[in-house]
RNA sequence: GCGGGCGUAGCUCAGUCGGUUAGAGUGCCGGCCUGUCACGCCGGAGGUCGCGGGUUCGAGCCCCGUCGCCCGCGCCA
């Protein structure tokens, strides 16, 4: 008989009645009657119900194992007693009649107990990380986690896609996000950093001649977490391909995306065909670059109709007057809305630093369509018709307007139309929607460093003829910003699942985008030598991109935070809790690598 | 760095207007119980109310400071 188990505790049925078996497993439940004991015992595989009566040899030893010890139990499989089989557990219908048990390794009190679904803090949690990740909840995610990554890579592979590793050690790179630093001993005073992503890797790859590359590839960025952006390091489905346009990319990777959600989603709803959205669409449409879609809502632009002479709201004038824009969100059916509603709304406004949120809610009057609220006397029926048409709005509806300087406007306008369609339940939550945010502009002005900066990604092919491209003034500012770039997003729910380009492949293409964003040559030599060197030797035009490994899992299993979906993460400040890290290091250490450790001052 | 929330038993939480010896559930320990599967019943142990200071006859509760965690902002091409 094997040392352990001959069976796992998921394993039995009525056909291995009458077998005499050997588990392993934790003691999951106890349940002490006195004459009869019963532990489910519980391994990776399932529960198995053991039991022991006065009569077996085994009682005593059954008697002293508690909760979450390890034991191994010899017995014999029967058939449940009629009306005691258990219908929601596989093994529900036998028990193991324990004749002999060993304890492989005993638990003190548990500071976080294994059963139950109750919720538990962090702090706890990541510190006894061990015993969260046997409970149910975390235990599942993990596993569909490996499986949906098994999932992507069989596709990949599938499309004819060659997994390759790049290093981890690497060279501090041009990517925006803060670098994490490792010393090095051979070279005084020099640092390899971790890769923020195989960007230079990959692109050098395809230089390679290998074509068609992905990798499920750790990346590191020193940067503050949020819920939807672990701390520290993170895994992308990094993907490069050679003699590909933008339309090559979507078809290659909007099946594999699509068809890994449609299968882990039990059976949720998945966007069949991915919209695409130029990135000023869904600007103005949704006041994101990364719009919800389960949300119905589409945001209008209205400044026009408040510049009417025959509308006189002052407010808003003097804001268009400064250049600024008013955009109107659709509150469908909100006239019924108490007027906490729209107090509510107008406080939240408030608190995200803007001046408040107008609104008129719109109703029927004698077959005429009539404003109701704070502004609505400011405008006329001939106007109000125009935001109704604009909006889409008729009576029993409301229309939120957010006026300011134009991103302010839109992103206001943005995150009252997710606060409108969660308030008044307008989203169908129980689905998939994907989209495609294309055009993204090549170049963004950095109003506090007054300067031209890459708006995403330094690397991405601008989306305009070489010649005219090489011929841009750089001081001609509006068609500097004007430039679209073949630089794209897959936005799911409201979430960047990938992010991509088309890359910039020709090194004196590349030293223009570079000098438009105020690089000189020699820097971008010095910063990006590697890859200018490469372009020169015969580069092949591509493209790819990277979604987030982490972020597709939290959305599969419907957590809200990517610690659920993660086996260690780590906490909010960066501290993994369990192993300690960071920690501080011996003399020595610090010595080899040259290092002397400068504390900040303390005030 | 900034803003918000939280911090009371191993764990999850309650604690009224500032007033007796700080409670419940769960877990733990002991006892009873031969068919439970969140077993049940009885008893017990378990507290620096995050920490420091202040106000008060009296502070878990009020005030000031500080620490920790989480969420958000900044940041993250």
């Amino acid at each position: 008989m094997h040392r352990y188990r001959t069976k796992t505790c998921g394993a039995l049925r009525e056909a291995d009645i009458g077998t005499e078996v050997r588990l392993s497993g934790w003691c999951h439940r106890i349940r002490d009657h006195g004459g009869v004991l019963f532990i489910d015992l519980r391994d990776h595989y399932g529960l198995t119900q053991c039991v022991a009566d006065p009569d077996s040899p085994a009682f005593q030893a059954v008697n002293e194992a508690r909760s979450e010890w390890v034991i191994r139990i010899d017995g014999k499989v029967r058939r449940r007693p009629a009306g005691t089989e258990n219908a929601e557990r596989p093994t529900g219908q036998v028990e193991v009649y324990v004749t002999a048990v060993e304890v492989l390794g005993p638990a003190a009190e548990l500071p976080l107990p294994v059963f139950g679904d109750q919720e538990y803090p962090e702090e706890t949690r990541l510190t006894y990380r061990f015993l969260d990740l046997r409970r149910d909840k975390l235990h599942a995610n993990l596993m569909k986690r490996t499986a949906i990554i098994d999932s992507l890579r069989r596709r990949m592979k599938d499309g004819g896609f060659f997994e390759f590793q790049t290093p981890i050690l690497t060279a501090s790179s041009p990517e925006g996000a803060r670098d994490f630093l490792v010393p090095s001993r051979l070279h005084a005073g020099r640092f390899y950093a971790l890769p923020q992503a195989p960007q230079q890797f990959k692109q050098l790859i395809m230089i390679a001649g290998f074509d068609r590359y992905f990798q499920i590839a750790p990346c590191f960025r020193d940067e503050d977490p949020r819920a939807d952006r672990l701390p520290g390091e993170f895994y992308q489905l990094d993907v490069e391909m050679s003699f590909v346009t933008q339309e090559d990319v979507f078809q290659t990777m909007e099946p594999v995306i699509r068809d890994t959600f449609e299968e882990f989603a039990d059976g949720k709803p998945v966007t069949g065909v991915f919209p695409r959205i130029p990135y000023a669409e869904a600007m103005l449409k949704y006041g994101s670059d990364k719009p919800d879609l389960r949300n119905p809502l589409v945001i209008a632009d209205v400044t026009e109709v408040f510049s009417r002479e025959d509308v006189s709201f002052n407010a808003f004038k003097n804001v268009i007057k400064a250049g600024g824009i008013v955009r109107a969100i659709p509150a469908t059916g909100a006239a019924a809305q108490p007027r906490s509603f729209f107090d509510k709304l107008n406080d939240w406004a408030r608190s995200e630093g803007a001046a408040g949120l107008g609104y008129i809610i719109l109703e029927d009057e004698g077959g005429q369509l009539v404003g109701k609220g704070p502004i609505a006397k400011f405008v006329p029926p001939e106007a109000l018709a125009i935001v109704a048409e604009r909006t889409g709005c008729r009576a029993g509806d409301a229309v939120f307007f957010a006026a300011g300087e134009e991103g302010k406007a839109a992103s206001l306008a943005g995150k009252a139309r997710n606060r409108i369609g969660d308030e008044l339940g307008l989203s169908t939550k129980d689905q998939f929607a994907f989209c495609w945010i294309t055009d993204f502009p090549q170049y963004e002005w950095n109003e506090d460093e007054k300067k031209i900066d890459f708006s995403h990604n330094p690397f991405s092919m601008p989306n305009m003829e070489h010649d005219a491209f090489m011929a841009l003034d750089p001081v001609d500012k509006d068609a500097i910003l004007g430039l679209k770039a073949f630089q794209y997003d897959l936005v799911c729910n409201g979430y960047e699942m990938a992010s991509g380009s088309i890359r910039n492949h020709r090194p004196e293409r590349m030293v223009k985008a570079f000098e438009i964003a105020g690089y000189g040559e020699e820097e971008v030599m010095e910063r990006f030598g590697g890859m200018y060197r490469a372009f020169q030797y015969g580069a092949p035009p591509h493209g790819g991109m990277a979604a987030g490994i982490d972020r597709i899992v939290m959305l599969l299993v419907g957590a809200q935070n990517l610690r659920e979906v993660t086996l260690f993460p780590m906490n909010q400040r960066a501290e993994d809790l369990l192993l300690g890290a960071p920690s501080e290091v011996t003399a020595k250490q610090l010595r080899e690598l040259h290092i002397r450790v400068a504390p900040p001052m303390k005030a």
